[in-house]
DNA sequence: CTAATAGTGTCTATTAGACAATATCCG
DNA sequence: CGGATATTGTCTAATAGACACTATTAG
């Protein structure tokens, strides 16, 4: 029997664990793993939704728009290494790590053309929404306007502060394009019965707004649904949100107040 | 401007990347990465679903139960390590990627207690059945049977063939057990608009097989639900499945014939 | 024919979606 | 009061689920 065999098998597991931390193992080649976000959140002066995107200082895919991202370190996990990164790259501190959810990992390989890179995308719903300022790697980074589907057919585009249009086919460095949109359709798809996203909203939101910000995602919360559908959806039937009895007094111009609407704390993440 | 400076942001892009082959890069400390396969086939002598599980011949985690897996590769993704892995380790051979999904990765620091590791969850649905054959790592290699989860707060647990019982919560190795959880409530959730799950079930199969496949993912799928529910939501609705104009003669004591359904070809993944 | 099994049609409850009617506020 | 805005109630269509009834086959 080798020694090998003999701790692998006959041994304890801590004598096990003693004896492999002693050992040189024979090393796989490894590759560095990264993470990246896509960031929503809702800007409430222009009354929209925004995507946080980096501008690429350097090469590869210099002057090409990237998400937030950047290497995990040992003793963090996937989402730790997601807040930290974006904190670094933009200075957006995000807060809960129940505002985020894991989209799952890319691996194509030369997806990065550098070397053999894994990427762990996740996307964040941030409130509140703040000015990011460029980390090293961008010589940019800026909140981008979502104009959204029109129909099922449609990818969502995306247009910088000076009016420039962002396409996701042509215009995003690496395989962001693709996590993007597998975003887009994730949060679509889950919105049958999770809200997350409403987490942009803030504490309190009315059904107006979470009309507008469904709409985002999915073209059938358009013009002619009606935001009490999403009452009797969300409130009655999933009780993801309640009521909260507050009614705000005159921020509109006219009309009847709005009734005002918060997550339900008895609900969890399910996703 | 230093050397680095001119290459990232003044040369072109094979410029730059001509000169980063040549530069020994300072190396962040890279994790392990691996993939995880939660396989599913449906056993048809036995009429059951069962699941793909290694008892581990060494420590860590020696005699307990563990996910075929392995270390991914430079020049191939995550699905196709899965692939390879899952045939290295079992001697199951997977056929077509679109029988797996990704669940996700999974990064909890010392998830692994030899060090740093990030695993890719998959899920696999077989067919056809085959019997397994443990690689190295395994002392054995065995389909499991399912025993389904009787209503939302149970869990389902598994047997042996020599009928000792597998507990998600005690009996596996690393957090398979956490992603075992994880992939039956994504296939449960998905059930309203996905199916692939029925790939187990080879390329042809009746209403009632899918009732009973279902019920292992979503309790209420009982015996008080009529099958031909099924065919209204997934066949009519949906079109996920078509009907085959086939309907076995004799296979069956007696009764009326069996009507067939197929995948509709027309339909793609979306997971 | 009878037992066994599968499929069909129908009925009810729930859910989704649209729209008319009503409520509230401002000026 | 009248215009603006929001919510409520109701109506219809779509979907989910249950169950009685009918169809097919073996023996």
């Amino acid at each position: 029997m080798t020694e090998n065999q003999y701790y692998e098998q006959e041994a304890t597991a801590s004598e096990f664990l003693e004896w492999y931390k002693t050992q040189d193992i024979k090393k796989y080649e490894k590759p560095s793993v990264t993470i990246d976000n896509v960031i929503f959140a809702f800007d409430k002066k222009e009354n929209q939704l925004k995507l946080l995107l980096i501008k690429r200082a350097a090469h590869p895919f210099k002057d090409k728009y990237a998400l937030p991202g950047g290497f995990i370190n040992p003793n963090e996990d996937a989402k730790e290494a997601a807040k930290r990164e974006t904190f670094e790259e933009t200075n957006v501190k995000i807060e809960s790590e129940n505002q985020m959810w894991q989209i799952g990992a890319f691996s194509t390989p030369f997806r990065d053309p550098r070397g053999w890179t894994i990427t762990i995308a996740h996307t964040t719903f941030l409130y509140p929404f703040v000015d990011p300022k460029a980390g090293d790697d961008a010589s940019a980074c800026e909140w981008v306007s979502i104009i959204p589907a029109e129909n099922k057919k449609q990818l969502p585009y995306f247009m910088t502060q000076d009016k420039k249009i962002i396409h996701l086919d042509q215009d995003l460095a690496f395989d962001h394009a693709q996590i993007i949109k597998t975003t887009f359709k994730r949060i679509k798809s889950s919105l049958t019965f999770n809200a997350d996203v409403a987490k942009v909203l803030g504490p309190t939101f009315t059904s107006n707004q979470l009309k507008k910000l469904f709409f985002y995602f999915d073209p059938k919360f358009n013009e002619t649904y009606n935001p009490s559908n999403i009452v009797t959806t969300y409130v009655k039937r999933l009780e993801i949100f309640q009521k909260v009895g507050q009614i705000t007094i005159n921020e509109q111009s006219s009309g009847r107040p709005k009734t005002l609407f918060s997550f339900n704390p008895e609900q969890e993440n399910n996703v």
